[in-house]
DNA sequence: ATGTCCACAACATGTGGA
């Protein structure tokens, strides 16, 4: 099963990227940030394409800012939209929606970015992250993988200069301490754990060329429960999707997972409705001449 | 100093957010 997120910076304006992409990646469950469309705009916009493509979709979107989504081939049950009793400013936003697909419990989540140190909208950040751990804990977290724009890097190593950034936001103690919070849980950053020392990017920004001198950041993470992670078996970003014309100013980042180990959950178990094949009913595909 | 893009209001370009 292969997992992606993206925060696409307006489904609208990615929807000549976002396509193609879904045809070449092929990926089984994506989740989207940064929609900036209201529910109904969003499945006016490509709902026929995506069931073409044989993806359900959850979207939690709001007009002109923030939104989120679930694409997935891997089933779509027991949808929640938003952080239940999460923090507002001063309202809910539309920064995370759940969905369970192919036996894994998925968020996909669009964290406050802070703006600035010290500023309400960066104590709202972090009361959001907080609420994120406690309902992560409170459900099964070992099969449970949170994936969105986090907007913290983790460390040092996941910016291009640490200096460049000493006092914004993204890179704080605060910031860093609250995502290892919600690591404790038992959550692994499994892009980090497969390339331990390179330099991996998941943000460039558009201005001054950022892109091409590769000058970024990685503030999105694909974060997966123990039973998740023991089951990667490749997580990688895929810069391609950040060059060429038009790009979102994040790339995906992808994860392929084995087969479940005792192979009773995931999409290649038909579900318990499917009726069993009887002797003498089978049929080998037919030629079509 | 900002080598940018996006959405909105509104129809030219300014404003706010990232």
């Amino acid at each position: 099963m292969r997992l992606a997120t993206w925060n696409v910076n307006s489904a609208k304006q990615r929807l000549p990227r976002l396509l193609p992409w879904l045809d070449e990646r092929q990926p089984d469950v994506v989740c989207l940030q940064e929609t900036k469309l209201a529910d109904d705009a969003f499945l006016a916009l490509f709902s026929e394409e995506l069931a073409a493509r044989g993806y359900e979709v959850a979207a939690h979107g709001e007009a002109q800012w923030n939104g989120v989504a679930i694409l997935s081939k891997a089933g779509l049950e027991d949808v929640v939209p938003g952080l239940p009793d999460g923090p507002g400013f001063p309202h809910q936003e539309a920064r995370a929606v759940w969905a369970t697909c192919g036996g894994l419990r998925i968020a996909s989540v669009y964290v406050p970015n802070g703006r600035e140190p010290d500023s309400d909208h960066y104590a709202y950040k972090l009361d959001w992250l907080a609420r994120l751990r406690d309902i992560v804990a409170s459900g099964d977290p070992a099969t449970t993988v949170v994936l969105g724009d986090i907007n913290i890097a983790p460390t040092d190593a996941d910016v291009f200069d640490p200096a460049a950034y000493a006092g914004h936001t993204h890179v704080t103690e605060p910031e860093r301490s609250a995502l290892a919070d919600l690591q404790a849980i038992g959550l692994h950053d499994v892009v980090r754990d497969r390339w331990p020392t390179e330099r991996v990017f998941s943000y460039w920004d558009y201005r001054a060329g950022m892109f091409h001198k590769d000058l970024g950041m990685r503030i999105d993470l694909v974060l997966a429960g123990d039973a998740v992670a023991d089951r990667v078996q490749a997580a990688w970003i895929d810069r391609k999707a950040r060059k060429g014309k038009g790009p979102s100013d994040h790339a995906p980042v992808m994860v392929d997972l084995d087969e479940a180990p005792d192979g009773d959950i995931g999409p290649m178990v038909p579900p318990p409705s499917a009726p069993a094949a009887r002797p003498g009913t089978a049929k080998l595909p037919q030629s079509k001449d």
